[in-house]
DNA sequence: CTATTTCGCTAGTTTAGCTAGCGAATTATC
DNA sequence: GATAATTCGCTAGCTAAACTAGCGAAATAG
């Protein structure tokens, strides 16, 4: 019993130092590419929508990013103006818009994060078929469990 | 060989997606305990650093922060005025000094810490013992691989 | 013993959030 | 079909929390 309760505490305990290292990566890559965590965060979601094929409208990113929908418009303004993403007109509501990253920027977020992807990777090709099963279930009961969205 | 690669994608997603919702948690819980990010992180590295018998300093702060001294200073003033933390002497260098968390402070924290951390207990206890040490190693590889600090 | 470094602090500036409120477009109600 | 309500993104103005520069006190090196 009191081992067991051990091996949970070491879990959660390398689940924080993951945490850790994970917002400091990103900080460190923020100070890289000379920008701030939001609009850092913003271009991740971004990257990861386009990824599986989704459209974001700058309201999507208020959502994500849970910042104000005013605070939004400033953010692209400062993304626009650094050359990282366009605004485009949204295809069916005059309203809306929708924002798509350029190449530019899409080549500027992989070099800097290329090193850490690969890194990342062979941590994880470290493990055999099975475990990589039991890790990423583990993780996505984990995130679901945080934070349902 | 294409499996293989799409296991390990599958994993680096879903670490991606924990990240995300381990913001979003931390983002909550500042929004609940009424302060910020940087106050939250000082916060989470202080209960770390006493449950592991450490002082902490000011600098040990802005170290681990990646914010300046000065910052820290400001940081420090709003904790100790909020209750959370007092400033001491250092036992052996005058200039220096320490800072330790009142006892309002670690209850504060682990009154709003505490619902998340039974959560996230249960989703590490569904693993068996051997499955706990695979992911324990993975995060821990993981997060040295990510910051070795 | 003097010079340099380290410690935390204050003062003033900049950045990036926030709320309030606007016009344009859409959707719901009569 | 007119009009009321809602939604969308934006601007203006305010505030919080970072930054740099520079200070005095204490510690350490030459």
């Amino acid at each position: 019993m009191n081992s067991r309760d051990d091996s949970v505490i070491e879990v959660l305990y390398a689940l924080r130092a993951l945490g850790d290292a994970l917002d400091r990566m990103h900080g460190a890559m923020g100070d890289d590419m000379d920008m701030n965590q939001t609009d850092l965060r913003a271009l991740r979601m971004m990257v990861e929508r386009e990824r599986s094929g989704e459209v974001v409208s700058p309201h999507d990113l208020a959502r994500h990013l849970r910042i104000s929908t005013a605070s939004t418009s400033k953010m692209l303004d400062r993304l626009e103006a650094s050359g990282h993403l366009e605004r485009r007109p949204h295809p069916s509501d005059r309203r809306a818009r929708i924002v798509v990253l350029t190449p530019h920027s899409k080549q500027t977020f992989f070099a800097h994060f290329g090193a850490h992807l690969a890194r990342m990777s062979e941590v994880t090709r470290d493990l055999s078929l099975d475990e990589r099963r039991v890790v990423a279930s583990f993780l996505s009961r984990m995130a679901e469990t945080i934070d349902p969205r």
